[in-house]
DNA sequence: ACGTATTTGTTCGTATGTATC
DNA sequence: GGATACATACGAACAAATACG
């Protein structure tokens, strides 16, 4: 070679190339070491270096014995105040999606009758919703609410596809974030599926309880997210 | 038997009792639902009845073709505007302890200098602690502290084995957190060791910026907490 | 529970080109 | 030119983590 550059440098920038230009897309393996090492004709060390650079860059991640990964491009999902998914995500400039997956009336068990400080067996709304970003799917989130106070709010929600709009056609305006807990633990089988997740990627569990601007509980919700394509930021 | 209560649920409070003394503990695995069989000489399905009970109770979890794990009891932390491990959890009637794991003196890497606002390669004091609740390891946690800021720091802590009288002792009476972001993953090789997790067991980790009452950023710590042992809570 | 294959991590040694004094 | 230091590149072997049957 007479380049001048180095052999890594060109390599790590043909990679860097592959990667913005979408020839992998953000959490699939590489190719191996070894792979690539034989695509562009010279030895592991130098493929190494190359790919050192990349994960200087943060452009991608390798883990010992499994393999080289492009980096997700992770949500950052502000938790403030106001529990409201589209708003979050499009004030990262982002776009926000989803579908319904359930939604029915139901009488409280024993975790959503406490939060809601109602008695068990009381009859509350169940919407069960997919949270997609930029087209890819990102959360499971269930919530719950007490039927007596939103009469027809299922029906509201089918029209609406938002929950912050269809509260507003029973008649609330506002709603608050009470308190939020988290907690991981591995994906179930289902969640794999339908988060489209690779197997062992554990899940970030929410679980919230909102009120109305009088302080009343009003919604309880638990919220599963991919955990490699998120982070939650609570700020003071 | 002629007691007029049902087997299984002699057995379930014959188990709940073994859980309770501490015959298994916590994320234990307990015996095959065969040995538990042969244990009360009754039929396999009798057990299970017994653990679905428990399962309500929340006692255990099953895990499909693994086994029955007595439940991890969690820890609740929660994550308010001091950031003080030992009063946190002291306020849950646990035992906080710990131990020093490193303390060190470096420069400033790029996210350590970003959060901390300060150059790149500035003096740091690094100290990293292993902490643990009713004496098992629950957290290891970096914290970063600027070294001109807080000079000797490290051997406060040596001789205070706490952050909060380290920082008093630099002059420091109080501190408070600015910002927190919350990440799941898969554990690391050495954090399952650290953390005495079992392999794929997620890690919470926080990173958190903390100011003194001045709003100027003093700490930078990155907290990876055992997913199975800890709840974090938020509250508004 | 265990061995086998795969993949990345580490450490030797060797050689060459380039910049500096 | 010569001496030296440094970056680059190749080769081989083994260690460590992971995946899979």
């Amino acid at each position: 070679m007479q380049t001048g550059i180095a052999v890594w440098r060109q390599i790590a920038e043909t990679l860097a190339g592959d990667i913005a230009g979408g020839a992998f897309g953000p959490g699939e393996k590489m190719p191996t070491e070894a792979a690539l090492a034989q695509r562009f004709a010279v030895n592991r060390h130098t493929v190494r270096r190359a790919i050192a650079d990349l994960v200087d860059r943060g452009m991608v991640r390798v883990e010992q014995g499994r393999g080289t990964f492009v980096a997700e491009d992770v949500v950052e999902y502000a938790v403030g105040d106001r529990p409201r998914f589209a708003e979050i995500i499009s004030s990262q400039r982002r776009a926000p999606g989803g579908r319904l997956l359930r939604a029915q009336r139901l009488p409280a068990d024993e975790q959503v009758a406490a939060a809601l400080r109602i008695k068990r067996g009381t009859p509350v709304h169940m919407i069960e919703r997919l949270g997609e970003v930029d087209d890819r799917p990102i959360s499971i989130s269930s919530h719950y609410f007490p039927a007596k106070r939103f009469p027809g709010l299922i029906h509201y929600y089918q029209e609406e596809q938002s929950i912050t709009r269809s509260l507003a056609r029973c008649g609330l305006s506002d709603y608050l974030r009470l308190t939020t807990r988290v907690r991981a633990r591995r994906a179930s089988a289902e969640e794999l599926r339908t988060l489209q997740l690779t197997p062992n990627t554990p899940v970030l569990e929410t679980e919230a309880i909102n009120t109305d601007t009088d302080g009343k509980r009003i919604e309880f919700g638990i919220s599963r997210f991919a955990a490699n394509r998120i982070e939650l930021i609570f700020d003071s």
